[in-house]
DNA sequence: AGTAAATTGTTATAATATAACACTATGTAA
DNA sequence: TTACATAGTGTTATATTATAACAATTTACT
């Protein structure tokens, strides 16, 4: 939780505004909604949007260029991150398993390669859609 | 391999340079390396390029914004996607684990909620790189 | 031939993201 | 406390990725 504490100004609006969301939030819907808290540039909001992520205070939904808080405690760097993400209403959810995060960090290739970092994206569709 | 035979035009123009291609292209770069062949829009690559995806012909690299073919011969579908990219190189490899698929398509959330559809993405050094 | 569905061609524009440069703040080490 | 390195900021401009809207054409099927 010192984390927090060595956000920059820019970077703790940013992510203020992001936790504070139900969903994942796309940049420049961020950027109008800080902007009047005198962030005016894309690239204020990409360049924090860029150190929260290498921090993993956030995670990037490849799928949906957006932005979601990080609610898995011991993920503190960006590294090793899951999601579901419903087709109908787009509620993305982070998932933390035990068994999914052993699993894949101990995945090898046929090569015998393992990889230090991975991002997975499942889709359906969620309880209230279905 | 019958499904060749049913893409248009522009669909094959598309599929092909990208299938010839090593490494993962970029929707502007297919626009660029099509257009002595009569391709002048961008719509008329990305509207190519949704349906190679649809069908399962292509995959797209989320965290790259780039299209690749599809090598894993079971899969007709884009359901189901795995891939290894190198951080330094960017080479990407299309993983066909059965042991992963079987464990991703029965993986099951803390709700007891499985998903018809996942892509992950592997982040490392090749070979090569390292 | 008639018709529905998919595809195409085209122009314009929206949405996402970075380059480049000057400046400011912060930490740290002599 | 000055010097220096590192990180962050503000700003303008621009690059990159992707879609809207509409008319025309092709295709498959009856």
């Amino acid at each position: 939780m010192q984390k927090q504490q060595l956000l920059t100004k820019n970077q703790k609006i940013i992510f203020d505004i992001i936790e504070k969301s139900p969903e994942p939030l796309k940049a420049y819907t961020i950027l109008f909604n800080v902007q009047k808290k005198g962030i005016k540039a894309p690239l204020q909001v990409y360049r924090a949007l860029d150190k929260l992520v290498e921090i993993g205070k956030i995670h990037k939904i490849e799928s949906r260029n957006a932005f979601i808080a990080c609610h898995n405690s011991s993920c503190q760097v960006a590294k090793a991150t899951a999601f579901s993400i419903c087709e109908i209403c787009e509620k993305v959810t982070e998932i933390s398993s035990a068994g999914l995060s052993k699993y894949l960090a101990n995945f090898k290739d046929k090569d015998g390669m393992k990889y230090s970092k991975y991002n997975l994206e499942f889709f359906g569709l969620c309880k209230k859609c279905r």
